[in-house]
This record gives structure tokens, sequence and C-alpha cells, in this order.
DNA sequence: GAGTGGTCTAGACCACGGC
DNA sequence: CCGTGGTCTAGACCACTCA
């Protein structure tokens, strides 16, 4: 194939030109990532399973070989793919990784002990207006909350508070939950379909109320982190708030700024 | 030139093998950066100004084009480098950014006002080993110790410690911190040549003691961020400590995860 | 050894900015 | 108009994994 301009043999209806009143330019290459996200967001391939080969993939869009790679290399970068040499490329998965808890920023001020779950409490409810919002709902839609305790050594470090569309988590229940290892979010995947890709979080300092201090086990008024996570899957779709109070007198929450 | 094995035309001992003991590899485009690096480090191009063409470091290095396009393309990923297309490749800045404070994670609950800044002390000490250590120096050795407060609307909103070493900020003073305009970080690069690309922080929920209560305007035992950040320059480098605490009842810590 | 991703090259053409 | 970075292609070869 020669070298003309932009346009993929494969479907969907794309566009080269710098029409007036248009995002006027999108390079081939990103066309074909949003071809792929389009692809991972039907399931066509499961959490962890390798998708095609770039120069099958290449062949399947009409496209050369370094313009599929630099389509995955973003999708690499954004955490949507995982690259192995030799091997393949795969979808992106919070279960089977060996860092666990992808999104969990605690850290101990010393040691790495394993973290131990504690589920306190799984109820269906329905949303009241602020979660709704946040969730991009409708108050007093269908709404999943969790509580669950984190542990550190034999000490309560986080007390979480989970809030799930009750449409998107159909048969989540508590069994289901204490069964599950690891991560929430391999859960989700595996038995929702549901990734988590990307998440925003807001961090505040609050003082511990008579519930929280007494699942933390720590005195009231006890200063606590507040972590207010807003998760999201495919196409900037939030389908996850949670609210945390971490216990920060032998943990930090760690950050990175580039 | 071929397509010879990865050996770099201007300076410098690379290897292209994969020996036993060392790395074992590192591919062309690596180094490249890593003379980019140096050169930065030396201070061969200042803050703000355009490096040379990708045609002229790919002649001077005695490599193709697309080889130096991805040495660049890694250094603009870490925020060493900035892209502009059509006008050429620059070296980072923190001044004259229209994100200024490209560190602070800070954000309003609502509205965007403007920082105010008020300098509150700023004096040469000797490190205590707390500090050296964090700063890779010597416990007294000599070091600058700044305590500001930073304003939203007229309230006190974050009391920031920095702590830097002397030797690399000789003509640091009172005056000069307050003559300036916009963050500490611009003024670092112009007046000291120093260069902050990266920084870690770690965040607690603290209470308020007299000192930052009577500072913040908050009641005693106030629950507080404290955020500590080390800063990096060139090759690792710490070169800023900071430990700020913020006042989060009208504001909160962003954060994205991916 | 076959198949995958990873590197490097060379050349053509496009989009953008400023003269 | 020219020079800059940005895109796309085609082909060669290297490094890694696994059967």
């Amino acid at each position: 194939m020669p070298a003309s301009p932009p346009a993929i043999a494969d479907d969907s209806s794309v566009r080269s030109d710098g029409a007036v009143g248009g995002p006027s330019f999108s390079p081939l290459y990103r066309q074909i990532k949003g071809l792929l996200i389009t692809r991972l967001q039907a399931g066509e391939w499961r959490a962890g399973e390798a998708i095609p080969s770039e120069q099958e993939l290449a062949a399947r869009f009409g496209v050369s070989q370094g313009t599929v790679r630099k389509a995955v290399d973003e999708l690499a970068a954004d955490n949507l793919l995982v690259r192995r040499q030799g091997k393949g490329t795969f979808v992106a998965t919070h279960a089977e990784e060996k860092i666990q808890y992808r999104f969990l920023r605690l850290t101990p001020d010393k040691g790495a002990e394993a973290l131990g779950r504690q589920l306190l409490d799984c109820k269906r409810q329905r949303a009241p207006a602020w979660i709704a919002k946040l969730l991009q709902m409708r108050a007093g839609d269908p709404m999943v909350e969790v509580r669950r305790l984190l542990h550190s050594g034999g000490q309560p470090v986080v007390l979480d508070e989970i809030w799930l569309p009750g449409d998107l988590f159909k048969g989540l229940t508590a069994e289901k939950l204490n069964q599950h290892r690891g991560p929430f979010y391999g859960l989700f995947e595996a038995e929702f379909g549901v990734h988590m890709i990307r998440a925003e979080e807001k961090i505040r300092a609050v003082a511990a109320d008579a519930d929280s201090a007494g699942h933390l086990q720590v005195p009231l008024g006890t200063p606590l982190l507040s972590v207010e996570r807003l998760s999201f899957t495919y196409g900037d779709k939030p389908v996850e708030l949670r609210r945390g109070l971490y216990n920060t007198s032998n943990h930090f929450y760690r950050n990175e700024l580039n």
C-alpha cells in the first residue's frame, strides 16, 4: 500500500480532512487506537488474554505495522495493554498482577506486610443524589453499597465505603466478595466485565467520627486521611465511587510528581 | 549510514553487546537520551530555550532522525523537554508555564483563586541529621531553611517549610525570594541553574500544633494534610525537601491514578 | 526454529509557525 | 516560503519466549 492519506480499510467512518467545525485532524494511529478501545470495550479479548499480533492487526486494519505499533504503544502507556517481548500483547488486568492493589497508594513506614481484608457490609440500596450525580445515574437508581476494613499486621488501617451502579453489578453479594481472593477489581473484571482503567482521587484531612474511630480503633477526633476515589472504565464512564479513611500513624500515602 | 549495530559517532563510550555482568543491552535511542540528559545537566541549553532540531542532533550523533525522535519522545514524556510543532523542542521550565505550581496538587472546592504568597522566614543553618540524610548531605552541612504561607481568597491555606542544600543555593536571601514573581522553582532555575524534574511525596493526616494553628488560623488540633516532598534534579539527585501543612476545609489534594 | 515484540533506518509527505 | 516537528510506510535485523 503506497503512502495514501489516512483511511482505514476495516470499518467505522473516519476522516483525515481538516473540515471546518470538526476536530480538524486525527492521525491514523489514533483512529486505530480508537478501534482497539472499541474492541476492548466490547469484550472481544478478556482481561489477561493476548490480543492479535501487530502483523495481524496491521493486515486487518490495512495499515503498516509501524502504525499499529504506535497505537499499541499509547494503549500500553495508558495501562490498557501490557507488552511482553517474545510473547505478545495482553489486556491489562488488576488480578494476577504482582502489584496487588494497583490503585492503593498506602505504604507502611517499615516492612511490607500483606493486607488483610474484612467485609463489614454489602447491601443494595437506592442512590442518594450526590452519589448518583458522580456516577452519572439518576437519584433513586439501584446501587450496591459495600463497607470493609483493611488490616496491616493485625491493626485496622483503612475503612472503605464503596458504591457501585446496581445495573452493572447484578449478582454481587457479600458471599461472592468474601469467597474472592485478591483485589475487588479482579473480581469485577472476571465476573462483571468491568475494567477500572483510571481514577481520580480527592484527598483531605478529617477527624475520626464515632463510627470510623470505632472501626479503626483510634480515639474520637484522630486526624485521618479521607480519600474519595472515582474510577472510570472505557469511554471515561464512571463506575465506582469509593471513600476511604486511612489511619496514617504507621502508613503514608505515596505519590510521585513529574 | 547502513544498518550497522548501535554505535554512537559523537563521544562517550557506549556498548551494544550483551557481555556478562553488565546491564546486558541498551538500545541506541536510550544512549542518545543519556547524552541529551548529560547536555541538559551541563546547562548547554537554558530553561525555556530551544534545543537543536532533530535533523541536526541526528547528524551530530551519527544516527537517523527516527532514533533521535524516540529519545526526544521519552524526554518529553518525562517532562524534561517540551515539543512544539512548527517551532522546535524546548527545555521544560517551571517559570512562564501557564500552569503555575506544576507540583502543587491543591485545588479549591469552587472557583480558581490565584494563590498569594507570604514569606515568613529565610535563614541559613546547619543541617540536622534527618534532613541531611534525605538530601544526601552530611549532618552539619550548610543548609537554607525557608518558611512561607500560601493564601487563597485572603485565607491562609498552606504553611510550607523548605530546606535546600546551602552549597547549591549560595546567594539565596529573603530579599531575592520576595522580589521574585511566580513559583520558587522558576527562580531556582534562573538564578541557580537547579531544575526540579521529579518529586516524591508522603502524605499523612496530622493535628495542628500551636505554631501551625496560629499561622493557618485554625483551632489547635484541627486535622491538616501533611505533605512531605523530596524533589530531584538530573541524575536523581535530591535537592529540595519540603514539608507542607494544608488546610483542607475548602481545598483538596487532587490525584490521578492510571 | 518459528513467532512475537523491539530497534534502526531511509524516505516521502503532512501540519504548523513564523518570516 | 522555509524549517520545525508529526505521520506513515517498508524492510532489515535483533532480543526474547517457547515448543
